[in-house]
DNA sequence: GATCCTCGAGTTCT
DNA sequence: CTCGAGGATC
């Protein structure tokens, strides 16, 4: 059918119609027409397209919500990592921040940018051609879930970028919140239905985006703050992020009202006062502002330390206090066999949740604090999360309250507890006698960062080694529908759904299943280096460990010397791994009972791959042999080294045939001459970075 | 031997 | 998130 031009015309004016109240609304919190004469426009709207569905288009206002509920979310990989901001928690700290920036760039004075740093949700949007084409949630940083459909019903963001020339791509950051009234309206509603409460807005939020219906998320009246961009291309260029934010805020994204470009040191602490005093007034929750070198090339100068840039900072306020009671102090027992104090206390709301439990770490953390039973206790969430006893109130202690002290026993399986000399913890000697143990290592093994068993919870390990079916972690894999469904809270579906999930973790790259083996000393990190240098578990259940610390120490002493000579240092025997944990993974793979439960591992089946990351995406990095020289810009050689690793390749300290890039800095060394010679590829850091943008880490 | 950094282990609540 | 321990480096 086709569409009158009138029709089309019409269409376009009520959607254009519609977005711009949308934008008064929801953006600016400014409306100008009643929301009956907004409902008419959009009623209008849909009985046109109902009528005419040639005229639906993606951007339509009425496609905000009408996507069908999904099982389940994709995950993406952010073109750009989303990452975290280290913290300041006192004026000192943002007075060393700013120290460090100044330093590095050789000023007198630095500009920031500064804005409240909101409690809610980290996202990333990507426009294409200026439409809005995918929202994916920060995830951990380098891959989050995709929540498009979700996203597109949050009102304050745009389904298309205002403007006649839209930038061919444009990631937006920005954090999804619920404004504190929407909650409170939401709580309100939700104990008239006799639903279950959100304890706070973020907790609301976050609830409402990771829906799998979009209705659900619709009618939840979600709102956004840009405060970013990640990837562009075609984007205007600027050379601070405050007019960064200015452009955003111009294409009609919400941007923070309270943000401002302060000046040195004393601007951000007054600006971190003046948002403190209004933070109850303010409609949203906030946890502190964040400071941002306003200076986009000397933010790029600054760079990055491991997970967090070097040119921000987030400022938080003090955590939230409440007082509430010891009730009892009980004793936990790890993987490890460490015995942990935990503060069993009076269940109180503090800092958006209901704290029931409080760990106190170790005895010397008990003896420090002197918490004792029955003592009244100030309880905060560190950095808002984990909670802590912060400290004892003295004169309310109960007379005749008795000092806290350690088991001799343990409490699960009664074996001696010991204390190493020197070391803050107590330990169970049971070893995998103890049930505590034993459960806590099949939990470990089955993890999502080791094996990845789904569904292999704490409540269904206990009764698994409670009733003597699991023993050690090869017991799983002979685990079958009928034994699972015996026990407590297990039907037909969901022991199914386990023995599926277990038959599942038969494939895993062999660094997973080394981390998932729970070597004391051995994670995940580690469990890398080791699966890269041994290639199989053979072969490193059948090193030389006492050869492999003694050529380990020749190399170091060798390279000691080296460096004192300025000469390129050898690749180094096992990174990170000394000669601790080489005794201790000696000690494990000796064990007749542990190589038992490997072979009968390997007997039921499991296949170890041994690439990092099965099924990632085609990379330059991996499986190429990079070598370094000279000074590079921003990155110290070690971060280079690290981040050429992380995605999967090898860094040498010569330059050989089997090289596959150089990367030059400033002074290079005789190696770009090898380099020259032997016709290898030459890379700057710009051309690493590159690289590495195309890659997966 | 001191010092910085990274990793591992343990922890909370939804 | 925090603490403690091991490793790397000077």
């Amino acid at each position: 059918m086709t569409v009158p031009a009138g029709i089309t015309k019409r269409a376009r004016q009520l959607r254009e119609e519609i977005e711009r109240h949308n934008y008064r609304y929801y953006v600016l919190d400014a409306p100008l027409i009643p929301d009956a004469d907004y409902d008419r426009l959009f009623r209008e709207l849909q009985e046109l397209e109902a009528q005419y569905p040639a005229l639906v288009s993606p951007d339509s206002p009425t496609r905000r919500i009408g996507a069908a509920p999904l099982s389940q979310f994709a995950e993406i990989t952010h073109r750009t990592p989303m990452l975290s901001l280290n913290n300041a928690f006192d004026a000192d700290e943002v007075r060393a921040f700013d120290r460090r920036v100044r330093e590095a760039l050789r000023l007198r004075q630095a500009e920031y940018a500064a804005e409240p740093k909101f409690d809610g949700l980290a996202v990333s949007l990507t426009y294409a051609d200026g439409m809005l084409v995918q929202g994916a949630t920060r995830g951990d940083g380098y891959t989050g879930e995709e929540v498009t459909a979700n996203l597109r019903t949050v009102r304050a963001i745009p389904l298309r970028i205002a403007g006649r020339r839209a930038p061919a791509l444009l990631e937006v950051r920005g954090e999804v919140l619920m404004l504190k009234a929407e909650f409170e309206q939401l709580n309100a509603e939700q104990r008239k239905r006799g639903e279950k409460e959100f304890v706070n807005p973020r907790n609301a939020a976050a609830g409402s985006l990771r829906q799998l219906d979009p209705h659900v998320t619709a009618s939840r009246r979600l709102t956004f703050f840009a405060y970013g961009v990640g990837t562009a291309a075609g984007a205007p260029g600027f050379t601070k992020h405050s007019e960064l934010l200015d452009y955003l805020e111009r294409i009609r994204f919400p941007v923070s009202r309270e943000r401002e470009v302060v000046h040195d040191v004393e601007g951000m602490l007054d600006y971190y006062h003046e948002i403190g005093e209004r933070r109850a007034r303010l409609p949203y929750d906030i946890d502190g502002v964040v400071y941002k070198v306003n200076d986009l090339a000397a933010q790029e100068k600054l760079g990055f330390v491991a997970r967090a840039p070097r040119f921000a900072v987030a400022h938080k306020y003090p955590a939230e206090e409440a007082t509430t009671t010891v009730e009892a102090i009980e004793v936990q027992v790890g993987r490890t066999g460490a015995l942990t104090p935990v503060a069993r206390l009076r269940p109180v709301f503090v800092g958006g949740v209901t704290v029931t439990n409080a760990t106190l770490h170790n005895i010397d953390q008990v003896r420090a604090k002197d918490v004792r039973v029955g003592d009244v206790v100030v309880v905060r969430r560190a950095g808002d999360v984990i909670p802590e006893v912060a400290r004892v109130v003295p004169e309310k202690r109960p007379r005749g309250a008795r000092e806290f002290d350690m088991p001799a026993k343990c409490p699960v399986c009664g074996s001696k507890v010991e204390r190493v000399e020197s070391e803050a913890i107590h330990r169970c000697t049971g070893g995998l006698h103890c049930a505590a143990q034993r459960k806590q290592a099949i939990l470990h093994f089955a993890s999502r960062r080791a094996m990845d068993i789904e569904g292999l919870g704490e409540k269904l390990v206990d009764q698994l080694v409670d009733r003597h079916m699991v023993r050690t972690p090869a017991d799983l894999y002979r685990l079958d529908v009928a034994a699972l469904a015996s026990l407590e809270r297990m039907a037909e579906k969901s022991a199914g759904n386990v023995v599926a999930a277990i038959e599942n973790s038969k494939r895993r790259p062999l660094a997973r299943f080394i981390h998932a083996l729970g070597i004391y000393h051995v994670g995940e990190e580690v469990a890398k280096v080791l699966s890269r240098h041994f290639g199989s578990i053979h072969a490193l259940m059948d090193a030389e460990w006492e050869a492999l610390i003694a050529a380990k120490e020749q190399i170091q002493k060798d390279n000691a010397r080296r460096r004192i000579r300025n000469e390129e240092p050898e690749e180094p025997l096992l990174p990170g791994v000394g000669p601790e944990i080489m005794r201790s993974i000696a000690n494990f793979v000796t064990q007749p009972h542990n190589r038992e439960v490997i072979e009968q591992l390997l007997a039921a089946g499991i296949e170890l791959e041994r690439s990092m990351r099965a099924n990632s995406a085609p990379s330059t990095i991996r499986g190429r042999t990079f070598v370094l020289t000279g000074t590079l810009p921003n990155l110290t050689r070690d971060e280079a080294r690290r981040e050429i690793e992380a995605r999967g390749g090898r860094v040498s300290g010569g330059v050989s045939a089997k090289t596959d890039y150089v990367v030059v800095g400033a002074d290079p060394g005789s190696k770009r001459d090898k380099a020259v010679e032997l016709g290898i590829k030459m890379l700057d850091e710009r051309g690493l970075l590159e690289l590495m943008k195309d890659s997966v880490r």
